[in-house]
DNA sequence: CGTTATTTTGACCCATGTCAATACGGGTGG
DNA sequence: CCACCCGTATTGACATGGGTCAAAATAACG
């Protein structure tokens, strides 16, 4: 699937690649055995049509899912409506390992979506009599975590044009496309969806992916089809100022990691 | 410790609320028996004076710690220099539990520090034994993702107003304050760590802090005592536009939710 | 006490939000 | 297959929250 090449150089410390593996989806790397997708083996299948949620924040967390097919948002309204996507989950993704007693978050398909699901207390029944199991549960809610902070940093301190181009990649990489210079992505988001995730309004979505095309580095086939044709180019907008780097401003104390990772960029064709 | 009145009235689906418990930082709340900072109890003192880094982003996660006095500031640094702090953490929390491989962020004593560590084999292996330890770590780690949802909320959907006050009184629910009327409370962070917390500018924080004093809604003594004064109603900035619900613009799925949640505000004294 | 880092405040500017109009596209029924 | 419709997307004009730059005030520290 994922062409070696295609990994976007990810130095350790810089954030804004790592699409949001969905803060409590969980993309399948199964070590050795059995992985944790196994277990859903002998259910059945399910289809939820868009826009059919599959829990609520605040339900009762009382089963596991494992997405087949399709793909959903992730989501937290707050009292006076405000919408934050948390993340989106993609076909083969775990949803809901990481919610213990309630789900903290909604769950809806945006296209239509075919999942099994596992009863809570079953999953953790079968998760905890294999070392192996236990392992992969806590490696996954780890790398949540991880796509959860790389998402505070994009929210916290990145420019709309960033965001814009890191969820593009993100998009991608996830899509598992190749890494040569056209590629063609799905976005079956709408913009307000994307605009909720990367903390802007719909406007600002719109115009960063007019001005993207504009200047050549993307195409539209319709708003769902979007053509990548400048990989590199994106990659140097997703990391904006790369050559010069800024003045540090704080104690100093960090100045340890600064400008350690000219690397960067380099990896996709361009 | 905790007045029980001192809940922050948190509806479930409500965000800005909840400290970020650090984003790898655990409250040690133990169900039953022994909780996992007794592990720590054999291991022998260290102390860390400010502001040297206990271990740094991208170093080989071989320690867990436990924060037994002091507090830290926990981020990571982009290419170019900008800093997001992802949390801090205060005397009582666990340090690394989510970081397997390597660790996704500095950590910085804020104040002179003292902490206990334990090899991160040796923690995953008493962890591993106990069925208790297992679901304590499982639970602290849930909590961590749910509090980093909580940011995310924050930083993409929200103003400076909210983000400060909500800050502040995270502040005084980390440090236990009471809830009577005009709590005192120490911020040790210098505002730009504030800043870097909240996605603004230090310049940004100060205002917003220095507004909050001419409203009579805090005091200051000092940069680093600060006094709430009107607790209501720094709950109601905190939770922006809570009268008015504007109109949702979306699918309108999720309507069901919005307002739900009149409730709110009402605990905490004012 | 003087020296330096931090914080506060002011003036100005820009990225992004807001409001409003138009254009597009995908689905439906004729 | 075409025409119409409605939700979505785009674009424009304008407003503004928060960023930036610079200076003054205050606190921290030897």
């Amino acid at each position: 699937m994922l062409d070696p090449a295609f990994t976007f150089a990810r130095p350790h410390c810089d954030p804004p690649d790592g699409f949001a593996p969905s803060l409590d989806a969980v993309s399948g790397t199964h070590p050795g055995g059995r992985p944790l997708q196994a277990l859903f083996l002998p259910q059945v299948t399910e289809t939820f049509a868009p826009p059919r949620a599959i829990f609520w924040e605040g339900d009762k967390a009382s089963h596991v899912f494992h997405v087949l097919e399709g793909c959903l948002r992730l989501y937290r309204i707050m009292h006076d409506g405000r919408r934050a996507i948390l993340g989106f989950s993609y076909a083969g993704d775990l949803l809901g390992v990481a919610s213990r007693d309630i789900y903290t978050f909604t769950a809806e398909a945006v296209t239509p979506v075919r999942l099994k699901r596992l009863a809570r207390h079953r999953f953790d029944e079968l998760v905890d009599n294999s070392q192996d199991l236990r392992s992969q549960r806590l490696a996954a809610i780890c790398n949540e975590m991880t796509a959860a902070q790389d998402q505070i940093m994009r929210l916290g301190r990145t420019g709309a044009h960033e965001r814009v181009a890191t969820f593009l990649l993100d998009v991608a990489r996830r899509t598992g496309a190749d890494a040569v210079a056209p590629v063609e992505i799905d976005v079956p988001f709408r913009r307000l969806d994307i605009a909720d995730y990367l903390g802007v309004t719909v406007e600002t979505v719109s115009r960063e992916i007019s001005k993207l095309n504009r200047d050549g580095l993307i195409s539209l086939r319709g708003p769902h089809k979007i053509i990548l044709r400048r990989l590199g180019r994106l990659c140097d907008v997703a990391r904006m100022d790369v050559d010069e780097p800024r003045e540090v401003r704080g104690t100093g104390a960090h100045l340890r990691l600064v400008n350690a990772h000219q690397a960067a960029s380099a990896a996709f064709s361009m």
